[in-house]
DNA sequence: ATGTTAATGATAATCATTTTCAATAAGGAG
DNA sequence: CTCCTTATTGAAAATGATTATCATTAACAT
C-alpha cells in the first residue's frame, strides 16, 4: 500500500485527534485519497475487499463515520436511498452538483464560483440574522438528464 | 369530512391523469391541504390513523409516490434517512430550506426571491450548455443550528 | 346493475445502516 | 522489547424505512 501525500496529511489528522492509526482506516484512507468520484459505502467495500477481503463492511461504515465528523470527506445523499462519500479536497474547492436522474451520474462543478460564494455569503448573512439560524454549510443540487441520458429519449 | 379549494384542486388533477379517486386518497389530499409541514409518511399515516384506523401504510406510501409523480407535492431528504414530504403550492413560491442538524426544524424561506431566481436562471443556463445536462429542478439546503438549538450549548 | 381492473391492506421481503459482543491489536508505560 | 489498557474490529443479529406480493375490495365505464 502505498501512501500519497494527501493521505497522509489525513492520518495525521486522525493521530492529532487522538484516533488510532489502524489498518483497515489506512486502507480506507489510502483509497479514498485516490478517487474523485462519489462512493457509496458497498462500492468502498467491495473495492478494497479485492486487496483487504479481512475488512468487513461494518468498519467501512464506522470509518466513514468518523472521517465526516473530522470533516474529512462529506457524505451526500441525492434522493437515492444511500449515502455517497467524498473526499473533502483542499485542492478541490467548495462546489456544488449535478445529479443524473436517470443513470445517477454526478458531475462536480464550481464554474460561477466568484459570483456564487458573493452571492451566498450575502444570502447566508441575511437568513442568519432574519430566521435567528446559525448557518454551518449549504448544499446545491441540480437534478435532471445527463447528455447521454437525454440522448437516449429520441 | 370536509375539502378545501386546494384539495379540490388536487383531486381533479388525479381525475384528469385517469386515475381513481378513492376515499384514501381523499383522505390524504385533504389532510396534506391543509399542513403546510414537511412531514415524514409515517407522520401523515398516524395522524390519518385517528380518524381512518383502516388506511395503511402501504397506501399512505403509495399516494405520496403517486402525487410525487403528478408533482402536487415535493419529496426532500435532509439527511436523516427518511424523506419528507410538502404540497407545491401555487400559492407559496419555489423556495430553498434551513434543516436544523439538532433538532429537525426545518424553515422555508424565500426572501431574496427575485435575486435568486435570476442568479439560477443565470447559473442554470451556463450549466446547461457547458455540461450538456438537461436541468429539471434544483434544491438548496441551509444546515446549521436553529435559535433554540444554539442558545442550548449556553 | 354488472364487469373489468385499479387500488387497497395485511404480510412478508428488501436493503441500507446500526447495534452487540467477544476477540484483537494500537500505542503508552515501564 | 514486553505488558496492559482499552479503542477498534468483524461476524452476526437487529433495526427501520421502504417496497413487493397477492388475495380481496371497490371505482366507474358501460
Ligand atoms: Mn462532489
Ligand atoms: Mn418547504
Ligand atoms: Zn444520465
Ligand atoms: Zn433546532
Amino acid at each position: 500500500m502505498r501512501k500519497n501525500k494527501k493521505s497522509i496529511e489525513m492520518e495525521k489528522c486522525l493521530k492529532t485527534q487522538g484516533f488510532r492509526m489502524t489498518l483497515p482506516r489506512r486502507v480506507i484512507l489510502d483509497f479514498l485519497s485516490k478517487t474523485d468520484e462519489h462512493l457509496l459505502a458497498k462500492d468502498i467495500y467491495l473495492k478494497i475487499n479485492k486487496n483487504h477481503p479481512d475488512i468487513g463492511l461494518t468498519t467501512v461504515y464506522r470509518t466513514l463515520d468518523l472521517l465526516v465528523k473530522l470533516s474529512l470527506i462529506n457524505k451526500f445523499e441525492f434522493g437515492e436511498g444511500q449515502s455517497r462519500y467524498e473526499l473533502t479536497w483542499d485542492l478541490k474547492e467548495h462546489h456544488h452538483h449535478l445529479f443524473c436522474l436517470k443513470c445517477g451520474k454526478i458531475i462536480d462543478y464550481n464554474d460561477f464560483i466568484d459570483d456564487e460564494v458573493k452571492f451566498f455569503t450575502k444570502i447566508q448573512k441575511f437568513l442568519s440574522k432574519k430566521y435567528k439560524f446559525n448557518i454551518q454549510n449549504h448544499e446545491v443540487h441540480f437534478y435532471g438528464k445527463c447528455n447521454q441520458c437525454h440522448e437516449l429519449l429520441h
